[in-house]
DNA sequence: TTTCCACTCCCCAAAAATAGCGAGGCGTCA
DNA sequence: TGACGCCTCGCTATTTTTGGGGAGTGGAAA
């Protein structure tokens, strides 16, 4: 199995990449060194929207793509309420879709061993690295524990890569909310209605409604609900 | 500096760690292993709850906690933007705020130089690894470089062990949103009113009410702006 | 010094959200 | 088959939020 010093090559060549491209052509380098059938990076968007890079079929991508395969992929809603990096095998499969997403899956060249690790950025951002191939248990336990870290680390700097390649998908600049802003949006984040907010920030409730509109204001917010969620996804407030 | 082995060998004695003081323990290992004066796990909850390890004076937690500074701390905040590493020289100490509180913070004994990582979790949990020095520019630029791979694994595993010690501590486990719930969120963050939402989804405005109440109690929300906070911080919703 | 911004308070009328009931059809899973 | 969850629609009434005005303080920056 390959050395410590060929994964930091590896992620040095990564470092260069600026494209989609480029992380293809890493994606390669990185199933050599881990001898694996295929790796696979995918970025999970809630709205259906999807990204990736790795080395499984062109067709099977194609096909759980315009399936939307990940609202019933076993592997995305593991990984989705985990943080550590999860065996294929501990995941539920036990579903009737799971076993036939399963079965259409091998049947696209999927190995039956798999072993993924979570990714999480800012504004909810989520991805999956991915290393798989067909083999019995006792080996890929094997690897899966000698290749611990070295999966953690290069889905880290995969998804590094990701964030910076699609910029379009990371946050504006924040406008600055003065203090009492803050204050107003966090106590509506967390349930205050606005008379409980007023009284909690000891001001009155018609004080209270300047804080919120100048804050819809300066947010571009069309009304209190939009201010605070466009607060939480550019992480000016914390709840 | 430590070698990877011995990295391993705290990584290690961190796996068998099951209680906060055993956390802190391994921090005072991970401090001698990298050299720094300080190391900080930093667990950053809703709610301005908090919890951490690392080798801070209590007096500067204690201070800390009790100030609600995660709100102000621009290494917090900065961090909650970003998925990469970030040199504290790299943040934004313009704010009066902010500049008292690095003030406040070096006479508690917080070095100058600081390297901070943020993690995250299922369900929105947020973290963040620092390690902290006193030094001048160069060395502490030397430092993070080599130690980079270093400080992005022990970051996860530290907080691999605090999610799994501290199980109660994660928000309920998300409770999934159905479809129609979730266009209903995602829309109703994204500004939509209520007439909006329910003529988008091509649905009365008496249906969409059932999906919003529903969703809200599933999130365990008091009103629609938290029940759309709640949606957004656990990461089911996107915007 | 003047100008700006953050903070505080007030009124009123219209629009929106909430709470409480009700109903039926469809699909999946045990 | 029956239970359960999801999707769809209806009513009435109350409470809350919003949008439009205006007005004064104090501090910080230009």
């Amino acid at each position: 199995m390959g050395t410590t010093g060929r994964l930091d090559c590896i992620l040095e060549s990564l470092e260069q990449a600026n494209t989609l491209d480029g992380l293809q052509t890493a994606s390669l380098s990185l199933r050599d060194h881990l001898r694996v059938e295929h790796i696979a990076y995918h970025w999970v968007d809630s709205a259906g929207d999807q990204y990736g890079c790795g080395t499984y079929s062109l067709a099977w991508q194609e096909r759980y793509i315009s399936q939307n395969y990940q609202r019933i992929d076993p592997v995305v809603i593991g990984c989705f309420q985990r943080f550590h990096p999860v065996d294929w095998k501990q995941l539920d499969w036990s579903s009737k879709a799971a076993r036939a997403f399963q079965l259409e899956a091998i049947e696209h060249g999927i190995g039956n061993q798999g072993f993924s690790m979570p990714v999480r950025g800012p504004n909810g951002q989520f991805a999956l690295f991915t290393a798989n191939d067909s083999c019995d248990d006792n080996t890929w336990a094997t690897f899966t524990e000698r290749h611990r870290h070295e999966l953690v680390l290069i889905a880290h700097y995969l998804n590094e890569k990701a964030l910076e390649i699609e910029p379009g998908r990371t946050p504006e600049i924040a406008p600055a909310l003065s203090p009492r802003e803050v204050d107003a949006m966090t106590l509506l984040a967390i349930g205050y209605s606005r008379a409980q907010v007023a009284e909690q920030l000891s001001i009155s409730e018609h004080t209270l409604r300047v804080y919120i509109e100048s804050a819809r204001f300066k947010l571009g917010a069309l009304n209190t609900t939009h201010a605070v969620a466009r607060a939480l996804s550019r992480g000016l407030i914390v709840v």
